[in-house]
RNA sequence: GGCCCCAUCGUCUAUCGGUUAGGACGGCACCCUUUCACGGUGCAGAGACGGGUUCGAUUCCCGUUGGGGCUACCA
């Protein structure tokens, strides 16, 4: 059974390059029929908030990542931590250092300062058995090292293939600290094997851990499980993506409109392909299409402007009632109309979204073009009315003529509504985009819009007409 | 500094020794058209460099260069 797991710190939100491993190891767990474990790395109590911790739930199941099983917090299990550590005192494979933290740092700056590499020199490895005796009895604080055995560790990576590391370069890393706490790597590993993670996934950075967790492994007797290391994302500068590249947590995304599956899709094809030119696919074509043997090496850039195409690929492809509850939650947000009134009216709304979600990358810019279906009046744009009215007496005439012709159509359907402009527009002697455009300012305020026919509909007879009214005692349009 | 990872258009990528090096985003042009989009067509655009191996290298090996990561009583 293939057990995965995502092990965040809470120490900030979401961030768009742990959500990829998350999708990773979610995207293994599922196709192969695993398990994927969700772990909060939250020893570190001094970064660590619940916060954090919240940002990471809601990150996780907006994109709908959900996890098995109950979350772990690794901060519950620091009692095995620490009779782990005890275990590998008692085997002999770590020992008692009682160095200080300062006297480190020294020794650390000294290295430097004669540009050689520190290393721990295994001073307290060679104390007198008897000494560490009283000095443990006497109650000095200590460190427990691990002691690095001789040789070289090597392992399969799934993305990089074999890596190896010399184990002299590794030094004699401290396990627990003087408090008693453990540190990172033994925990890790000790919650790992608890959990019995099969397949470890996880970002690049984590590479030179690998070797010192391997031994852990051996030295604790626990079953190895297999280890992949995706590479960083980067920012449009070649940088590790970091605040300063702008909107990095997925909840930023949430916010712009990106759908969560068009987030999904994005972040999988960052570091992944399905090979051929497979680009746009669902959650589930993705679990279908999944395997190690596309996962790459090298670090992506993160580019929004493919990531907001993506968006508006998935835009069409969602079923429209979704997308009109997604919408109609955002233009309640906006201040346009609220739930309630969009769901009394579910046609009208449906006709609404599916006319402006095919020009739109994401929910916002629905939201934003919405705007002029609701209410009473609209804001005249500037640059509109000064390029559609600028001839001031042509617009007048036709705007009522258009005015005349609607106020007693019927019926009012597109069957009606189009034969009745184009002949308006011909008795003028004007080609029809000169009767349209300036219409669509009077009834939308703005020069873009769904075609005129749909506008008309949208808003009905009665603003429609009102709406020209507004036009026609604009000041542009003054006789 | 030491150790490790990486290297195809600006970006994401295909290619599993033999291709006019393909696709997508973005850019540009044109078509469609009542506007904006969508859609369609086309154009520009890549194997970092140097050595090998081979009949033949983008592909395999080595080096150089350039990026990146790690180097804590952080995670």
């Amino acid at each position: 059974m293939v057990r995965v797991r995502f092990a965040p710190s809470p120490t900030g939100y979401l961030h768009v390059g742990g959500a990829r491993t998350a999708l990773f190891n979610w995207l293994y767990a599922r196709k192969l029929g695993g398990q994927f474990l969700l772990r909060i790395e939250d020893t570190d109590k001094a970064r660590s908030s619940d916060d954090s911790t919240r940002a990471i739930f809601d990150g996780l199941i907006w994109l709908g990542l959900q996890w098995d099983e109950d979350v772990v917090f690794q901060g519950a299990n620091v009692q095995r931590h620490a009779r782990d550590a005890a275990a590998l005192l008692e085997s002999g494979a770590a020992y008692r250092c009682f160095c200080t933290a300062a006297e480190l740092d020294g020794r650390r700056a000294e290295a430097e300062a004669k540009q050689e590499t520190f290393r721990y020199d295994r001073r307290c490895d060679r104390l007198e058995a008897a000494d560490v005796a009283s000095r443990t009895a006497a109650g000095l604080p200590h460190t427990i090292r691990f002691r690095v055995p001789e040789g070289t560790t090597t392992w399969n990576d799934i993305v990089h293939g074999d890596i190896s590391f010399p184990n002299k370069d590794l030094d004699d890393l401290v396990i627990l600290r003087s408090d008693g706490t453990p540190i990172y790597n033994l925990a890790v590993v000790s919650d790992d094997i608890a959990m019995r993670i099969t397949h470890v996934l996880r970002g690049e950075d984590h590479i030179s851990n690998t070797p010192k967790q391997i031994l852990l492994y051996r030295a604790l007797g626990g079953a190895l499980p297999r280890f992949a290391h995706f590479p960083n994302v980067l920012g449009t500068d070649g940088k590790k993506l970091s605040k300063r590249h702008g909107a990095t947590a997925v909840g930023d995304y949430e916010h712009l409109g990106i759908l969560p599956d068009a987030m999904c899709n994005f972040l999988a094809l960052l570091g992944w392909s399905p090979g051929g030119d497979r680009e746009v696919m669902s959650p589930a074509e993705m679990i279908e299409a999944f395997s190690e043997d596309g996962l790459l090496a090298k670090a992506s850039v993160f580019d929004i402007k493919k990531l907001e195409w993506m968006n508006g690929q998935h835009l069409q492809r969602i079923p429209l009632e979704a997308l009109a509850a997604r919408v109609a939650v955002a233009i309640e947000a906006a201040g346009f109309s609220s739930v309630t009134d969009l769901n009394a009216r579910p046609e009208w709304t449906a006709l609404l979204v599916d006319l402006l979600r095919i020009r739109s990358r994401t929910v916002d810019d629905i939201v934003r073009q919405s705007q002029p279906y609701f209410g009473t009046s609209v804001a005249y744009d500037e640059q509109a009315t000064a390029k559609q009215w600028k001839d001031a007496a042509l617009s007048r005439t036709l705007l009522a003529g258009a005015r005349a012709a609607l106020a007693t159509l019927e019926p009012w359907d597109a069957t009606a509504v189009e034969p009745a402009l184009r002949i308006l527009a011909e008795a003028h002697g004007v080609g029809a985009g000169k009767l349209f455009q300036p219409l669509r300012v009077a009834l939308t305020g703005v020069a873009e819009s769904p075609g005129i026919f749909d506008v008309l509909l949208l808003l009905g007879r009665d603003r429609s007409i009102a709406r020209i009214d507004a036009a026609l005692s604009h000041p542009r349009l003054a006789p």
